[in-house]
DNA sequence: TAGTTCGGAGAACGGTTGTTTACTGGATGA
DNA sequence: TCATCCAGTAAACAACCGTTCTCCGAACTA
C-alpha cells in the first residue's frame, strides 16, 4: 500500500466526485435535464471548462451518479433476503431497511425516482438496466425460498418485479413524506407499506392453489 | 347554441390549447423544468410575450396539463369498476383498458409519469391530489364489492393506492415497451401486469382470514 | 535533471433565455 | 356609432448558456 494512486490521479478523482456531489445537490430541486454545466462547476469552485476534463456532457455525470445511487442496493437486497425469518418478520426488517437507507441517501433516492422516467434517454437506460438487475437478484433469492416450489421461473421473476416496484415507491413516497412538514406522515407510509407487503406475500403463499388456467 | 362562448373567448382558448398541445409535444423528450417559454411560443407560432396573456409561468402551464391528463381518467375507472364479471374477466378489463389508454394519449401518460416526481413542485402536488381523488374513486368502488367484506376503510384505502400505483406503473412500462423496437415487449409487459394484479387479487381474497395480529 | 503529460484557468464566441415596456387593431358592449 | 377592452406584437434588456481555443504549472517519466 505503497504508491495505490498518485497524486494526480488522487486529484483527480477528488474533484470527479466534487462534481457527482455538487450536482446531486443541485438535483434536489432540479432535474437532470435542466441542470447546466456551469451551474455545477461554479459550487464546486472551479472554471466551467474543467467539467470537460471528466465527463463529456451532463447526460454522462448522470449515468455516473446512477452507479453510485444504486450500486449500494445489492448489498442491501442481500442482507435482507438472506436472513432466515418468518413472513412476517422479514417484511418488518424490509421496510426498516427501506427506511434507513432513504434517510441516510435521500438525494440519491430523490435521484433516482425523478431520472427514472426523466427526460434524458441514457439515463433512463441506466436506471432500468440497473432496477433489472436488482430485480433479478431478488428474484434469485426468491427461487430459494421453500414458498416458491413448484414456480415456474417467469412467475418468480414477475412477483420479484412487483416487490422491486413497491419498494422503489415506497422509498419515493417516504421521501416526500418527509419533504412536507406533516408529522406522522412518514409513519402512516411505513405502516401502509408493510401492510401492501404482507398483502402480496400472502396472494405468494396462495397462488400456487388458485392457478387453474394457464390463460 | 347561438352565441356560446363569443369571438373573443373562443379565440383565446384555442391558442392557450395549442399552447398546452405544443408543450405537451415538447415534453416527449425532455421534462418540465427545462422547458422554455419561448420554445413553446415558437413552435405555436405566436409571440414569447403572448405567453402571459394565458400562463403566469410554465410551472402553471404544467398544473393546466395535469388536469387536462389525469382529467379523463375518472371516467376510465368507473367503466371498469362498474362491470360485475368474476375477477378474473375484470383483471383483463382493466388492463386492456390500460393498454388502450396508452395507445390513445401516450403523450399524457409519459408527462404523468415523468413529471410525477419531477423538478416543478406545483406539478408534483398537483399530479399526487389528482392521484389521490383517483385513489379514493378506486377505494370506493372496491367497498362495494362482496369480497371487501369485514375490511376496514384503511384496509381498503391501502388496497386501492397498490392498484393505483401498479396501473400507473403498468402504463409507464408499456408505453416505454411500445417506444423501444422490440417486437413482443408490449404483450410481455401485458402479460406481466396481469399476473400481478391477479397476485394481488389472490392477497386480497385470503386477506382477511391471516390477518391474526393487529400491528 | 530534462522533457512530457494533463487537470485546470481564462477569455472570448454566438446563441438563447425570461421579462419589461409600449404599442396595435379587431372584437365588445353601451 | 364610438369609446373600451385585451390578445397578440415588437423591440430591447441583462443574464446566462455550452463550447472552442490557448495557455499555465505542477505532477509524472525516463
Amino acid at each position: 500500500m505503497s504508491h495505490s494512486l498518485g497524486v494526480r490521479q488522487a486529484q483527480k478523482q477528488k474533484t470527479r466526485q466534487a462534481l457527482l456531489d455538487a450536482a446531486l445537490g443541485l438535483l434536489e430541486e432540479q432535474s437532470l435535464s435542466s441542470l447546466g454545466l456551469r451551474e455545477v462547476t461554479r459550487v464546486v469552485g472551479i472554471a466551467p471548462t474543467a467539467f470537460y476534463r471528466h465527463f463529456r456532457d451532463m447526460g454522462e455525470l448522470g449515468v455516473a451518479l446512477v452507479e453510485e445511487a444504486l450500486g449500494s442496493l445489492h448489498v442491501m437486497v442481500r442482507a435482507i433476503l438472506a436472513e432466515q425469518d418468518g413472513a412476517e418478520e422479514r417484511i418488518d426488517r424490509t421496510v426498516a431497511v427501506v427506511e434507513q437507507h432513504v434517510r441516510r441517501y435521500p438525494l440519491h433516492i430523490r435521484f433516482v425516482a425523478r431520472e427514472r422516467h426523466g427526460g434524458v434517454r441514457a439515463v433512463r437506460q441506466a436506471i432500468a438496466g440497473e432496477l433489472d438487475r436488482f430485480a433479478e437478484e431478488v428474484a434469485a433469492a426468491l427461487k430459494t425460498q421453500p414458498v416458491s416450489e413448484g414456480w415456474c421461473d417467469d412467475d418468480v421473476r414477475m412477483l420479484a418485479e412487483l416487490y422491486v416496484d413497491r419498494l422503489v415507491m415506497t422509498a419515493a413516497a417516504l421521501l416526500d413524506a418527509e419533504a412536507d412538514g406533516a408529522e406522522g406522515a412518514a409513519g402512516q407510509v411505513v405502516r401502509v407499506a408493510r401492510r401492501q407487503l404482507r398483502l402480496i406475500s400472502i396472494g405468494r403463499r396462495h397462488w400456487r392453489e388458485e392457478q387453474s388456467g394457464d390463460r
